[in-house]
RNA sequence: GUGGUUGUAGCUCAGUAGGUUAGAGCAUCAGAUUGUGGUUCUGAGGGUCGCGGGUUCGAAUCCCGUCUUCCACCCCA
């Protein structure tokens, strides 16, 4: 065989049966989210890479997909000093990017257009995001993100919210969930509290992976990173931390009281905790400390999501930012969002066999075509048929019938109807039901009817 | 980016002391059944064994490189 067609790496086709099935899960977050009171929009798969680069660190700067410039790209670099490297020569030759997620794009959006909107602006988007990273496991480097985001808006309540979305969403699909929930200001003050806030991010990085790696290496891994032994001493009583949410705020109250901001995440955590609870949310939430998340711009409460019956990175993650759009030049307004990673929900599902039988739904009807006449004879009926709301088709060409029946057959066609010589001299049809494999001699001005009747029971 | 793993027909896979024409199941197509699918039977098409180089009289098989797959790390949806 010639060389085999093939897609980038990381990619993937998506089939009618596999179509079906994201587009059920795409339906069910966007009954949702509108339900909440949230509105479209789309931005750019590209965008500048001043927009893009460093915010997400170091290590997603590097992980974004940057797009050649057009034409003689070459021209404008400067030769002199020789070679470069890929670090000097990138910026000169790309100013585009892929995005790499909804987030940063959507802080732009709500910069750019900020006269248009009225705040508190609450948004949804679907659509794909690209990461340069190596894939495995439910980790690819075209997936989709559902994002919904509030921006201009302090309050707590949107917060709770997102959780409730959250509990709506996989209660709808069925997928056993729990919601990991911890605040930035939290970790901030525990940084604090052990005498190395200016490590706040070594430290987190490190108890991240506590459940991962256990504490000694958790230690270990701090001690590497230049934490006095004093120090991580003082951190042991929160990594053991035992009870539930309420009694491990209560013990941090006692641990980090003294700390503005500690104190600040803590009355945050607690707020959060009882709209919660007010709001009757069903749906396992559990303050934990470890979780960090690496995007570096979230500021307070962060989320993440797992499901609980599959092991799988998180499926949904998210948490609030209050500097985010002050990069573009609009400081002073405070967003939170969640994504709910639509690929991995998908893993999640088809490895608990979650999805519905019924989520293809195809064509209804089909009338099989015996020839020029024939079909003639058909088409207005077809046509009633689409005019009804009925997913119909005919098979365009006057194939033989057992190519066309197994046609209908796989594609799982649960009504076929015929129509021949004989059945245009009687002005009848034929009407077959694929399930059973009964078929029926139907006057051809109650075909219409009698299909209806069929649809309904 | 680091370490490991994988690649044979459209799909799932057999096939090593290197040795004629590389196999099976499923799928496809044709026929049995010229107005009837899902079961059955018969037959057919389809492979430069991921790609490139090397060792050898001879390579799917051994060596090197490269790409791809999957896994772990890093990070993350």
């Amino acid at each position: 065989m010639a060389q085999k067609p093939a897609i980038p790496k990381g990619t993937r086709d998506f089939s009618p049966e596999v179509m079906a099935r994201r587009d059920f899960i795409f339906d069910t977050i966007k009954t949702v989210f509108k339900r909440y009171g949230y509105q479209p929009i789309e931005t750019p798969a590209m965008e500048n890479l001043s927009t893009l680069l460093g915010k997400y660190g170091d290590e997603g700067d590097k992980l974004l997909f940057r797009i050649l410039n057009s034409g003689d790209f070459l021209s404008s670099v400067s030769q002199d000093g020789g070679n470069l490297t890929a670090e000097q020569l990138s910026p000169q030759i790309s100013d585009k990017g892929l995005r790499y997620d909804l987030t940063v794009p959507f802080a732009r959006f709500v910069v750019q257009y900020r006269n248009e909107l009225s705040f508190p602006f609450k948004r949804y988007q679907i659509q794909p995001v690209w990461r340069a990273d190596r894939p495995q496991k439910g980790r690819y480097r075209e997936f989709y993100q559902c994002d919904v985001d509030v921006v201009g808006s302090d309050s707590l309540l949107n917060e709770a919210e997102l959780v409730q979305m959250v509990a709506d969403i996989f209660r709808a699909l069925n997928i056993k969930v729990v919601v990991k929930i911890n605040n930035r200001k939290i970790l901030a003050g525990i940084a604090a509290y052990i005498g190395r806030a200016d490590a706040l991010v070594d430290i987190t990085v490190a108890i991240d992976k506590l459940d991962k790696i256990g504490v000694a290496q958790v230690n270990a891994e701090l001690a590497a990173k230049g934490i006095e032994a004093e120090a991580i001493d003082k951190l042991q009583p929160v990594l053991f931390m035992q009870g539930n949410s309420r009694e491990k705020l209560q013990t941090l109250r006692g641990l980090l009281g003294d700390n503005l901001l500690g104190a600040k995440g803590l009355e945050e955590m607690t707020k959060l905790l009882d709209y919660i609870d007010l709001l009757q949310v069903d749906v396992a939430t559990e303050l934990d400390l470890t979780l960090a998340r690496g995007l570096n711009y979230y500021t307070g409460a962060i989320f993440e999501v797992k499901a609980s019956d599959v092991p799988m990175g998180s499926i949904c993650g998210g948490g609030r930012y209050d500097d985010l759009t002050s990069i573009f030049g609009m400081p002073d307004v405070s967003g939170v969002g969640i994504s709910f990673g639509a690929d991995r929900i998908y893993d999640v599902m088809q490895s608990l066999n979650l999805f519905p039988e019924t989520t293809a739904e195809s064509t209804q009807v089909i009338f099989l075509n015996f020839g020029e006449k024939e079909a003639a004879y058909c088409l207005p009926y077809l046509n009633k048929l689409r005019k009804n709301a009925v997913n119909a088709e005919i098979f365009p060409d006057s194939a033989k019938l057992k190519k066309q029946m197994k046609y209908a057959d796989q594609k799982g066609i649960p009504l076929v109807v015929m129509a021949g010589e004989s059945e245009m001299a009687g002005q009848v049809f034929t009407l077959k039901n694929m399930q059973s494999g009964e078929q029926f001699v139907i006057p051809a001005d109650q075909l219409i009817d009698k299909i209806l009747t069929i649809k309904q029971g």
